[in-house]
Order: C-alpha cells, then sequence, then structure tokens
DNA sequence: CTGTTAGCGCTTTCAC
DNA sequence: GTGAAAGCGCTAACAG
C-alpha cells in the first residue's frame, strides 16, 4: 500500500490529512487544497497527480475542519416530533434525497411534546452549526417559531403557512376537494375530524371542509366538526364522539391518515362498516393507504416536490438570494376502497 | 441586553466566541474553556461569573471547533435503507432518544437499495467524523460490511448476529414462539413468507419457523415457503402464490408486519377472510398494528432496549472498552386479531 | 501556476 | 488558580 509507505506521522492509525498528500506529492498543502478542489489555478498535470495520490492515500475530507474554516457545515437539521409518523418519515426521506442531490447531509432531533426536548433539539443544532433548519412536522412549528426569529439561521417550517417561510400543500384547498369529493358521492352529512396538535393546518383543512359544503349548499353542523390530536387514538375518540350524535355523519373527513385509521376502529368496534355504513377518508396519503382494510381514501401532497422547495428555498437563504413567498402544492385525490356512494341519503 | 454592549467585535451577526466571554469577563480564553467545562481548577466564583457571561451573550459552543480539537464529534451516523419504513422509523426514534442521553445526536443517511448511494452515505458519515455509525436496517449490512472491516469506526448493525458487533432480537427463538402460538391455535398448514432483502434475519426466522413445527410433529412442506421481499408487495405476490396451492395454508407467518399486510391484502383480493379462513401473523409490532383492521398479531422486538444496547454499544467501543458479545432479546408475543383458532383442521 | 501565512473556535499541555 | 501558546485539518487571502 503507497500510502502506508508515505504515511510519516508515526501513529497508525491516524487519518491521513491534507499536509500527508502535500508531503507525498511534494507540493505544498494549498496547492492540495486547491488540486482536490479541482480548481483550475492547479495545472492539470499535477491536479490528477494529486487526486491520484488523495484514491490511494484513501484520503477522506474532514467536513468538520471544513466547517470551521468555510462556517459552511452543509448539513441542514431536521427538527420531528415524532420521526415514526408515517408521514413525516416519508417527508424527511424526500427532504434527505434533496438535501443529497446539494451535497448536504441531515442531522436529525427529535423533539416529543415535551418542550425541553424541544429547546435542546433546538440548541444541538445550533452547537452543530448546521446551515439551515428544516421542520417537516408544523405540530412542532408553534415552539420554534419565537427561537427562530431572533437567530440568523435559515428555518423553513412545511406546512405552516403563517409563517414567512414555508412551503407545503394548500390544505384549504385540498380539503375542499376531498370534502367535495364526498359530497359527490351523495354524502350530506359530512363530518370533519380535527387534528389539534396540528393547529393552523387543521384550521386551514376545517376551513376547506366548510367551503365546500357551503359550495354544495349543505348546511353546517357544528357538532359534526369534532377534535383529534392528529394521530390514531385522537380519531378513535373523535369518532366514537360522533357515533353518539342522534343522527351520525355518513361520511367523515379526517385531518390525516392516521386519524382516518384511528375512525375506521371506531367504526367497525360499534358494528358498523367502512365504507357500507360510513364513508371515511384522510388526508397525507401515506405509502401503507393502499395496503390498508379497506384501501384508504386520502388526498396526497406532493411530498417530493414540497422537500425539493423546501431545500432550495433554505439553500437560497443561505446564500442570501431573494426567495419565493410560500408556495402551497395542489393536493391530488386519491380514491379508494374506504368511501362508497351514500346509501341512504337524508 | 448586556451582550450587544459588551460585544466588541464590530460585526453584527458574529456569533459570540470563547474570546468574547474572556473579554467581557475579563479573563484569559482557556479560563473560560475550563468555567464552561466546569472545571474545579478554575475558582468557584469566578467560574459562576463566567457561566452567566455566557448565559447573558447567549453563548453557544461550536460543536464543530470542539470535534476538531478533541477529535470527537458527539454524532452517530444511523444509515437507513428507508427511513419510511415503519420499524426502521420506531428504532431511529429510540436511538435518537438514547442517543441524546448518551449527549450524541444522530446524522442521517439514506442509502437505498442502491449501491452507489450506500457507498456515498457511507463516506459522507466518514466525512461528518462521525464518532460511530448504527445501522438500523439489516437489509443493507451486507454491503457495509465490507467498507467496515477495513475502518477503525465503530459500527454496530441491529439484529446481524454474523457480525461481531450486533445486538437485536433472537430471531429463531421468536419465530419459533410465533409459528408455535399458530399451531396452538389448531393450524397444522402454516406457510412463512420470508424477506430476501434481509438475508440473515429471514434465515433465522425461517430457522425458528421449522424448529417450531418440528417440535409439534407436524411436517415440512418446502411448498409452505415462500419469498416476499420484507414489503407490503412481496407478501402480496408471495400469499398469491400460496393461494395455487392444491391445499393452501390455513396460517401464514410473515417475515414482518408489512409482509403480513400485504398478505392479508392478497387474501381479501382472493374473497377469503381474515382470520376466519386465514390467519395471518407478522413479526416487529410496528405501532400501527392494534389499529389494523383485523389488528395484527406480531411478536415485539425491544425496540427501546435494543437501542439502548446499540448506542451503549458503539460509546464503548469508541472508549476502547470491551464490549459484550451480542446480545439477543427475547420477541413479545402480540396476539390479536388476525389469528384465530382453525376451524378445519386437516 | 504554486507556496506562505493567517485564521476558523476550541482544547490542552506547559508555565507561572 | 490563571494565562500563553500550540495545534486540530482545512480554506483563503496574499505573495511571488
Amino acid at each position: 500500500m503507497q500510502a502506508l509507505v508515505l504515511d510519516n506521522c508515526g501513529a497508525t492509525v491516524m487519518t491521513v490529512t491534507i499536509q500527508d498528500i502535500a508531503n507525498a506529492a511534494k507540493v505544498s498543502l494549498s496547492t492540495v487544497s486547491r488540486a482536490l478542489a479541482d480548481s483550475p489555478r492547479v495545472k492539470l498535470e499535477t491536479r490528477r497527480r494529486i487526486q491520484q495520490f488523495a484514491r490511494e492515500m484513501d484520503y477522506s475530507p474532514s467536513a468538520i475542519a471544513r466547517g470551521l474554516a468555510t462556517k459552511r457545515t452543509h448539513t441542514l437539521g431536521v427538527v420531528v416530533r415524532d420521526i415514526a409518523d408515517a408521514f413525516v418519515a416519508e417527508l424527511v426521506r424526500a427532504i434527505d434525497q434533496a438535501a443529497l442531490e446539494g451535497g448536504y447531509s441531515l442531522v436529525l432531533s427529535h423533539c416529543s411534546d415535551n418542550p425541553q426536548r424541544q429547546l435542546s433539539a433546538f440548541n444541538i443544532l445550533r452547537q452543530q452549526r448546521v446551515d439551515g433548519i428544516i421542520v417537516p412536522d408544523s405540530s412542532t412549528a408553534d415552539f420554534f417559531l419565537p427561537l427562530l426569529t431572533e437567530g440568523d439561521m435559515p428555518v423553513i417550517l412545511i406546512n405552516h403557512r403563517t409563517y414567512r417561510h414555508s412551503v407545503g400543500t394548500d390544505n384549504e384547498g385540498a380539503a375542499c376537494m376531498a370534502v367535495d369529493y364526498l359530497a359527490q358521492l351523495g354524502h350530506q352529512r359530512i363530518a370533519y375530524i380535527g387534528g389539534t396538535r396540528y393547529r393552523v393546518e387543521s384550521e386551514e383543512r376545517k376551513e376547506g371542509y366548510q367551503r365546500a359544503l357551503a359550495a354544495r349548499g349543505l348546511s353546517r353542523d357544528m357538532s359534526l366538526m369534532v377534535d383529534g390530536e392528529g394521530d390514531t387514538e385522537g380519531g378513535q375518540k373523535g369518532m366514537k364522539q360522533l357515533l353518539t350524535l342522534p343522527q351520525p355523519p355518513t361520511a367523515v373527513f379526517c385531518f390525516n391518515d392516521l386519524t382516518a385509521l384511528g375512525a375506521i376502529g371506531a367504526i367497525q368496534a360499534s358494528g358498523r362498516r367502512v365504507p357500507d355504513d360510513i364513508s371515511v377518508m384522510g388526508f397525507d396519503d401515506i405509502t401503507l393507504n393502499p395496503y390498508l382494510h379497506p384501501p384508504l381514501t386520502s388526498v396526497a401532497q406532493q411530498k417530493e416536490q414540497i422537500a425539493h422547495m423546501a431545500v432550495a428555498m433554505v439553500l437560497k437563504l443561505l446564500m442570501h438570494e431573494s426567495v419565493p413567498v410560500g408556495q402551497f402544492l395542489a393536493g391530488k385525490l386519491m380514491p379508494r376502497g374506504s368511501t362508497a356512494p351514500c346509501v341512504r341519503p337524508v
């Protein structure tokens, strides 16, 4: 191994540095630095030679030293309440992909529902000197907003329209489309189970829900609008509440797919069937949806696009380029087996 | 704001350094360094005073500078094939928790099924100088193994028994328990849908499956052992194949929950019902299981413990302490609605 | 085209 | 108990 022969530092497990390569190639340290950056300021021949040395010596640049020198770490912080939330995970996957394309990697930080953890998540990312932060889960946004305004680190929130740097889905429009679809199926008593943990988003979807009802001339019944937390349990509770109504809904639009899953559980537990007795519809369109039983009707968010936009926006902010104002993409209706025409219209 | 008054470096957005604090407190830089590390070598009073300054000036230590100086970044790399895989996500969540407790944060890197991405995932983590790597998803292990042996970075694989630094579940034992449970329900024709992507693990679970059959005196029928890839699609395909058998199984044990979900889909598509006609059982016990319809019977892996063991092991390896040989915990049976007594024994 | 030098922000000997 | 100074591995002026 060339590398070993040339290794002039006594220690054995010492990682090879740019200096080692310089010694080996008998050039100065800065020439190596330039050569590795493929700078045209270095003669092509020496450049190749140096790169060859680097390869032979199995050189791996220290991102950390580079970060210290350039004040850019090429890392993005990602703050999630819970990576095990399917939609969040899918978003993070897309963000990682987009980040990789831009030469960035991800530092993941959980913040749970706990203010203390949220603070420590933020501090960790700050100390790690990530170049920017992406928050794919709007349920944690309320906490971060205050912290962010004072810092200079670019932060972008996904699906948090009230924040200036946000991208995501047009929640209201998408929800309206969803509910309109239920109305088209002949449903007249359509309920909404919200997701209080996602304050802003849930309100937007509720707006869309109401707009669709109004457009179809359906009356708005406050008892059909209940709260969930945005998870399976919340959906279950919300649905139970709806089932106690003198006249339960024939269709329910849920804040997200997890909520819908919980709702379906409650419906089946009450001896009713989905979609025969009650149609259920979710939001987000997690990849599991087609494999659920019944397959869950939902409205899909354009995760890949959103992730790309988010990453692009952080990078622009980083370059002090002007960024477009929040872009919110259309949702896409995904009709599946959990919804069916209303068999007993009022 | 005290901090602003004391800020003697011209620039406005300059982050405060240890030097700034030293100037403010009128002590030397090294004293500040010690004080912030709460070293007893600094007089308690000055220590407190310096810490107070740090707080007022909103000082955030640069993990990156510290890393360069100490050669410890306090970050752990996590390589996943797909974070959107529910079990992986849950494991990562637990790892993050355990890492946080040890003062570590996580760098997430996707590697997909693609050798090129796998290599780049590895290189990114190497360049980022993570202190160690945890691979929660054994499906990517085959690729990493070669890379790892030559490096000096501690790497631990979860559920990859053939590797020296591994922790996880006793796959064979857990699978045996699972199949025994099905046998107890009166099933005699029990199938296994494997997960080829998880070569080692799938073989171990298949061993357990066969051991349980043998222990119950049930004959081993090769046609009842089919392949899946370890995802929903694979489960669907595998089940379809089983349904074409002259005498299909009355119960099927699946490599994991996703596979089981796919299998259930195929069963229902064929007009049969779960568990009435065929019982289905998964593995991993993802959190969604109780909310599926029918709720999925599974065998749970002790995710939190495993994550703790994994993190503890990397840290020990890092300290050059001796590590225990692979610890593989027992699985836990989680009987739910997707399995039922066999109604038509042979 | 290449080399010299001064940091980046921190830790850590070594002196006093 | 505190300070001075070297160095971690790299980049980026500034010279030549």
